[in-house]
DNA sequence: GAGTTTTTGTGATGAAACGCACAAAAGTGC
DNA sequence: GCACTTTTGTGCGTTTCATCACAAAAACTC
């Protein structure tokens, strides 16, 4: 209903509203203004009340937003009660750690099942997440109704564990190596690159010291150098 | 000549094209054209050839990139050969999966030691890197020379930790708690945010079934989320 | 070496997002 | 209930980035 067309960094935000308004609700607090949130996630108030006025006027001048409301409301829109499974790709390092990592008790979002192709992982558990090898796949998918796959396994196999993955359904990845995936159109992928963002970060450290705001991306390289 | 001003997205794609000249020129590539670089890294042609001549004229008409050439060109200007050294603080599950990450090898980023105030894992190695109590953070951060902190704490010890961080001399965090952070304008915060990367990709999916553009490596780095 | 093909670098245009600034509405105080 | 304050929702100018499209240059072909 509500949904025309959201741009896409608003849709991202809104998970970022959402935890906050947890939290304000969590504490007793019956009101919040765009002020108050933008102070907390630093985050401009005018895109905070345009992200907002994009799913309705859910605020009311003079007053603010209705932290219950507005939380019930983003609630049904991010649609926070409906459990998405999905599954893990490549029980390593980084794989273990997300199995660990719980999404589950703070988002309704669950890992169902971990798959590897180490047979001594095979048939252990994490965190009471069973790990299973690549051929239970289709199986595990359909018994979950599991449509997104996070992606750990090392970068050298991962267009053919993407491919696999296709083959088999999913719809979604979350892609953490550092390969670009090819895959059809209608399967969308996010890319979390660790290195990249640590390099990016060096770089900009190195480059542009002591600069402007922490939101602030402008770089003007002051002429050092 | 090289740095004026380089859009941040520039800045974040750099160490894309860097990897993948470094894969080119192992299997002894001589010459790339921004198709080509296009084809395996799904960015538009145009938008590579544009972020190179921010740098300065790299490419030959009719030829296109010189694979060793713009790669020399893009290690110095991304200093890929000083080493930098970085800190981890918290060494939960996915602090323990960073540190074992093994930056290094391919990036000349160094993990030097990690952080906890759990006295269970304070002078315990992982992967050789030695784990300290926060206490002694700045004299190793002076040690070696680190400026850049990869904060795994919990969320509830995040604000604390920053203000810590900061005061011990970091100037740039690497942020993967949920928490929006509050530090002076002259530190350089990137958040990772696993829980919104993931949420954000479900939503996509539920709303926006068989869309566009697989290709989507926005991250967040606050502001630039 | 003339003609054809390839490919760059960039001017121009478009698209997406940001944030100022303000009217309008609602709340607050006395 | 009147004056003042707060705060939203949004029109609009600005900024940032992506991409088209093409002249110019270099490379390739025969």
């Amino acid at each position: 209903m509500a949904d025309q067309k959201i741009p896409q960094v608003t849709a991202k935000r809104l998970p970022l509203y959402y935890r906050y308004l947890e939290k304000l609700h969590a504490i007793g607090k019956q009101r919040v203004s765009s002020a108050g949130l933008a102070d907390a996630l630093q985050i401009d108030p005018a895109t905070i009340r345009r992200d907002f006025s994009y799913l309705g006027e859910l605020g009311k001048k003079g007053y603010g937003y209705n932290v219950t409301y507005l939380l019930q409301f983003l609630r049904d829109f991010l649609k926070q009660d409906e459990v998405t499974n999905v599954v893990l790709i490549g029980v390593g390092n980084l794989g273990t750690a997300l199995l660990r990592y719980n999404f589950y008790r703070s988002h309704n979002t669950k890992i169902v099942a971990g798959f590897d192709q180490d047979v001594s992982k095979v048939g252990t558990e994490i965190d009471g997440i069973p790990i299973f090898a690549m051929d239970r796949l289709s199986e595990v998918l359909a018994l979950h109704h599991v449509e997104v796959a996070i992606l750990t396994v090392p970068a050298s196999v991962a267009q053919a564990t993407t491919n696999f993955l296709v083959n088999a359904g999913i719809r979604g990845i979350l892609n953490f190596t550092p390969a670009r995936l090819n895959a059809p159109s209608n399967i969308r992928i996010h890319h979390i690159d660790l290195t990249v963002e640590l390099q990016t970060l060096i770089y900009f450290l190195k480059n542009f010291p002591a600069e402007e705001d922490v939101n602030d991306f402008t770089l003007n390289s002051d002429g050092d150098d």
